[in-house]
DNA sequence: GAGCATCATAAGCATCGCTTATCGCTCGGT
DNA sequence: ACCGAGCGATAAGCGATGCTTATGATGCTC
């Protein structure tokens, strides 16, 4: 007996209709039948009447369901007393944050992780992508917060969220006068950005997604977003800044414009090493996958990457 | 959580040792280290401690240990309950028997299935290989016994065991004096022979083991193994009959005798039309998969078909 | 240092669990 | 009586899974 054949077979139950079932369970409805008759096989019995008025149980199938929800209860009962038993046992996990991508999502990942874990210390640093990407292929990191993408082809990376890129100018700056900034705009402006070494694949998507037909010109590095809002109020140079981040900091002599759509934006990930994945790092990936239990969806906003 | 994986690591806790667990289990070592890893894996803990002298479970291992037999004996009390229920409602198995393999192992099979099944009508008729496909073909039985192979692609076929087939010879024939009956021995003489219409199959893979290189002298029909023992005692010819038939009959004036390695064999199998399975003909393929309980082997001598 | 026992990794493959496309059937409305 | 909607089933295809064999890494014993 399969528990996930006997969930659907509870879902059904409570819905006597393959297609609304099948929608709940978010999976086609082909795939419900299918599995059903399997469950059906595996058993020798039919456990359901479909008609086209939808379907009811047989009498096997009344026994089977009663059984099937009490294997199902038992079954996260377990689960239950097994993270209990997990947490309680503690043990610390490694964690890099990443300047740039500070607040927001991240803090309500690793906040969310100590609550459910207490007995966990979390032990944080926080870097710069290419950093955190160090540490974690040198093994000091359980995990490490970045902005993808990653050219390092032995990790992976959870895409946590997106957001969008701004455009920050000087006050007195002409594009400051526009509402919405196009490419060509800012093709040739003198710009400042982070050093691409410290996140070689940030900076590429950057710089396509702002400057697709080339004009990308750097006056000079900063070495960090604050440093990005300072040289800009300085009067002279442009540059490209999380929307976030750029907002929370609040640099006089600074405004904010976003772009023509295509809107450029920039993701913030959870990258860790797939070979390497300690159990704790394991639990706060699992844990991207499931919805927080005071939430309203069922669908967890996170899709875990494939 | 997967039962299938929960059985694993409860076997594993009872070896402590991958390898001779793996081998309870039927499964090659590699499999149940990675399917204990996933398990790990999923409840985001260690839960074994691995080393060149065998393993042991950790703490939290210990814990997940209890679960994991708490939620099987709950499913395995599931399945009891269910199949309880199943075998109270009762119905019918339409089955068909072949006239040349009663007796033996298909006897013990319909006779357990009637054991477990007490208010299941078993409406059994005798036909032959041919007469049974036909009834298969057309949904008069459920399933029915036969001697493979079957040419008919839309049924399937579990093989339930294999005899020998020996060589019938009238008792003053010279080949009655021999112990073993080399191949040559038997090409030129006059035979008897099942129509082939009957069970072409099984008709082409005796000719092709007896009379490999040809030399198959067909002198008439005879319509069943009785038959072709009652002809062979008339003098002049000879039959290939399967062991258990042959010595079952025990026809005066009729020599039974072996041949020369390789031994010529015949099949007996039960067919069913895959795509119309009935509850009560796919219970009666399960119990193929399992042992009796009394069985003393854990591993069942029917094995699946692939 | 060699050999053995133990578990892990790598690569490959058959099967599984899903998908989309579509079919067959029934029922209700026109 | 016909058409469209709703319902579940079948078919074909594909990525993921669970296994296999081959082999590697490690530790222990002799």
């Amino acid at each position: 007996m399969d528990l996930r054949r006997l969930r659907y077979f509870v879902v059904l139950d409570e819905e006597l209709n393959f297609t609304r079932a099948a929608r709940r369970l978010h999976l086609a409805q082909p795939a419900l039948s299918q599995q059903l008759r399997t469950l059906e096989r595996e058993l020798g019995a039919r456990l359901i009447e479909r008609g086209p008025g939808g379907c009811t149980l047989t009498p096997v199938g009344v026994v089977a369901l009663a059984e099937a929800r009490a294997v199902l209860a038992r079954a996260d009962s377990a689960r239950s007393r097994i993270d209990a038993a997990i947490r309680e046992q503690g043990g610390r996990l490694h964690l890099a944050y990443t300047r740039s991508a500070r607040g927001g999502l991240v803090d309500a990942v690793v906040a969310r992780f100590r609550r459910e874990n207490p007995n966990v210390e979390v032990i944080a640093e926080t870097g710069w992508t290419a950093l955190n990407v160090a540490g974690l292929l040198s093994g000091k990191f359980d995990a490490a917060f970045v902005r993808p993408p990653l050219y390092e082809p032995e990790l992976r990376c959870r895409i946590l969220g997106t957001e969008e890129l701004l455009l920050a100018v000087p006050a007195g700056h002409p594009l400051a006068g526009l509402r919405r900034i196009p490419r060509e705009a800012v093709a040739g402006e003198p710009a400042v950005m982070w050093p691409r070494e410290n996140g070689p694949g940030m900076f590429d998507r950057t710089v396509e997604q702002i400057w697709p037909d080339g004009g990308f010109t750097l006056l000079r590095h900063e070495p960090d977003d604050e440093q990005l809002l300072r040289a800009v109020a300085g009067g002279s140079v442009v540059a490209a800044v999380p929307a976030g981040r750029a907002r929370a900091l609040r640099v006089p002599g600074v405004r904010l414009r976003r772009f023509v759509a295509p809107l450029p934006t920039i993701d913030i990930g959870l990258a860790f090493h797939p070979r390497r994945v300690s159990p704790l790092a394991q639990r706060l990936l699992s844990a991207l996958d499931d919805p927080p239990p005071d939430s309203a969806s069922a669908q967890s906003p996170l899709a875990p990457q494939k």
